[in-house]
DNA sequence: ACCTGAACACCGTTCAAGT
DNA sequence: ACCTGAACACCGTTCAAGT
């Protein structure tokens, strides 16, 4: 008795994810209409109004659930403590998960979102950054703030390289060039990274005059 | 009498190209529609679709002509042949654009274009990382080729550094933290580059066993 | 021949009318 | 009280009707 059973609003408001994820996933964000969800759901369009402010809020849930899955993904553990090669490894799933679901992932950044997101959204966005933060901490003797905007420079980055090599707007032709560039940009990155570490560790060497 | 006068459609072109611009820079591309353009440049509904295919023909225009402003920015010389501080200083143009021009800058990349982008918006985008190739060029030994590879690297992620930064995607507040973000990543990049330039140079000076 | 804009087929959102 | 879906105000696009 306890127990009711589940809010049928609650299982209606999965349904209605659950479905225009199924929608975005075949035929990308501008195949999603309020019409086509609530017929797919089974229920009226007004109900759709009831149970979401509108439009951009379902398109909100809709890319939680991509941040959801993405977070799955990268949460696997890495096969090597390297933070190097942990990096590199969470950069290859990012690539695949991309590649995978292009247009759930497009979604991500098409979609302008309304004035600021809301708290429980950014929250997944840092949980998917605390992967990266996570490998890469054993590298920084700064302490975790500082390994998080490392995290943040370089989750960025990978994102840019996607996305521009995704939708074509590097040159590179071919599929796995997003992963060359990306690989080409952690190795940089994580080398210049290492020196810099290294030069801060023996304090006051010299005045820097070299021009690296 | 050798030159005719300025065809009509191209001026209507021109105009309409204009004033889309116009609306996009003060409301977004969200604001822009087909009756308003026409209305805002005096002509019918009917001639926007006898100038371009569609809207997202006229969309690509608009694009173009941000990508032609952008070019204007980054074709200025810099004030260092040094190529860090050079490219720092393209950065630096690129950010600045990006906020000065949000909702132009943000369409690039917002609207999805159409099945291969036209062979003239790609040279378009090319011209732009033309300049980040040539600050890097001093730097690559390999030649030409390589040194496009790491622009594209470095533009990319440059690209998403200011992307997730202005749509407040990283956790990051305040509105210069894609600067300071994009000056960690190309200071570490580029150490790290050097880095491993030099030691292409003394080709065989060891194997690399050290975990950096 | 060329331009116009009413008309069509959509869309997001609302709210009177049903139950 | 709760749900429905016709109705409203848009939108991109077309094409018969005007000039």
């Amino acid at each position: 008795m306890i127990r009711m059973a589940p809010i049928p609003h609650e299982d209606l408001k999965n349904k209605l994810v659950l479905v225009a994820v199924q929608i975005v996933q075949k035929e990308g964000y501008a195949g999603l209409n309020v019409r086509r969800a609530a017929s797919m759901a089974g229920c009226a369009i007004g109900m759709v109004y009831k149970i979401f402010d509108n439009m951009d809020d379902l398109a909100i849930h809709v890319n939680a659930d991509t941040l959801d899955r993405l977070n799955d993904a990268l949460a696997r553990p890495c096969s090597s403590d390297d933070p190097k090669e942990a990096v590199q490894e969470l950069a290859d799933r990012y690539i695949i998960f991309s590649r995978d679901n292009f247009n759930l992932w497009s979604m991500l950044f098409e979609h302008r979102m309304e004035r600021p997101l809301p708290d429980w959204f950014r929250q997944k966005i840092a949980q998917n950054f605390g992967h990266v933060e996570k490998a890469m901490a054993p590298l920084i003797a700064s302490g975790p703030a500082v390994s998080a905007d490392h995290a943040k420079v370089l989750w960025a980055s990978l994102h840019g390289i996607c996305s521009l090599s995704i939708t074509g707007k590097l040159d590179t032709v071919g599929a796995q060039s997003a992963s060359t560039l990306a690989v080409e940009m952690i190795n940089n990155y994580m080398a210049g990274l290492a020196i810099r570490m290294a030069g801060l560790a023996a304090r006051t060497k010299r005045e820097d005059n070299s021009n690296i």
